[in-house]
DNA sequence: TCTTGATTTGACCATCTGGTCAAACTCACG
DNA sequence: CGTGAGTTTGACCAGATGGTCAAATCAAGA
């Protein structure tokens, strides 16, 4: 356990290695399907040294997620009330879409963590993600009630929107069964522009 | 192990309680986070004699998944070639739907393992799921030529139409700490039914 | 009732897994 | 260089886990 000082050089190279090597394994194995071996070989570790690092598996588990979950909900943030309402949504879609693609590891970590009851961020969802998640809606029904795009429950919007662009990176394997060669990500872009357009378009 | 005779009662009744436990403790931990111990209990069982009735861990799970596969995929199946086809579709996403409500255990099941790469389906899915799309989608493609309803991706719009039914099954507890006591599934229906009109009213 | 196959179980085993610890090694800096 | 803090590791441990087995119990037909 490395003192509360300023992290060294090697804390802070190892204390990465070790993120990056848990991410690949949690989000392709889930929590309980993943091994402090695994991450530790994977980090270039042995695995008591791994334990210097962190002071467990949930621990690293844990700093992943609450290190990630801002990352995740960013383009949320950004969703900008005086920007033209339509655009503002579409550009919202294809943000996400993006980190489905760039991001598909740190969607499937979230993905298996909810699947199974998200019992180690229960509380981020109900409060930070319930908090945003409220200030955005009522944007989208100050829209809506402006008549600047179509009247639909907001909630479900935002439901519609994470489970179209998120599909891409969790359900991946499925994904590609389907489409073959073909670049998923090319026709999601034309298919989600279209289908929010004319949803959307009062 | 009971020998291949006709099973008798008592197995018939064993194993379905073992099918039902499993599909509990499968679908809200995952297989690797499943332990057969659970298993047998939630089915009244030892775990001696649940082993009796099934020879591996991984040989209830491979029974459980290739059993409800066939459910799974029957509202697909059942798209009918001479309804009028944005009824049909819409009567498709409505019974998806319905089977969020009503089976979100397997609909999770499907899900911890298509997110962890489906290792235990992937044959299932690029021979039986590819090949039942590339039917129906063929149809969709038809209709689109002829006018019926409104040209997109018909690989993309089967995409749609798993991920906004299933979310609601496979990511409830988010959906639930975002709307409270609000029935999701009675928003949703309104909300999936006002989505597939636009997108597909020519 | 008796017999035989089906069913159930307690005891057990090998392996895996998260985690510990003392000892050894390395590095930066005075 | 020498020294003390930071880093690494081999050996080890306890508990969990999937699975086995011989012996005991049960059920149904002759």
């Amino acid at each position: 356990m490395p003192s509360d000082r300023a992290p060294t050089r090697i804390q802070k190279k190892n204390r990465a290695a070790i993120l990056e090597a848990a991410l690949n394994v949690f989000s392709s194995h889930g929590f309980r399907g993943s091994t402090v071996d695994q991450i530790a070989t994977e980090s270039g570790l042995s695995k008591p040294n791994l334990l210097y690092y962190f002071p467990s598996k949930e621990a690293i588990h844990t700093e992943l997620l609450s290190g990630l979950l801002e990352t995740w909900l960013a383009p949320l943030h950004d969703l900008d009330e005086n920007g033209d309402p339509l655009e503002e949504l579409l550009s919202y879609v294809r943000r996400k879409l993006q980190m489905s693609q760039e991001l598909p590891r740190e969607s499937r970590l979230f993905a298996n963590e909810l699947v199974q009851g998200a019992p180690r961020i229960h509380e981020a969802l109900s409060q930070d993600l319930k908090a945003l998640v409220d200030e955005k809606t009522a944007l989208l029904t100050k829209w809506m009630d402006q008549g600047k795009i179509a009247r639909v429950h907001p909630y479900h919007l935002m439901f519609s929107i994470w489970a179209l662009t998120q599909h891409y990176a969790d359900f991946e394997v499925q994904v590609r069964a389907i489409l073959g060669d073909e670049d998923p990500f090319e026709g999601a872009e034309t298919f989600v522009d279209t289908l929010y357009r004319k949803l959307l378009t009062p």
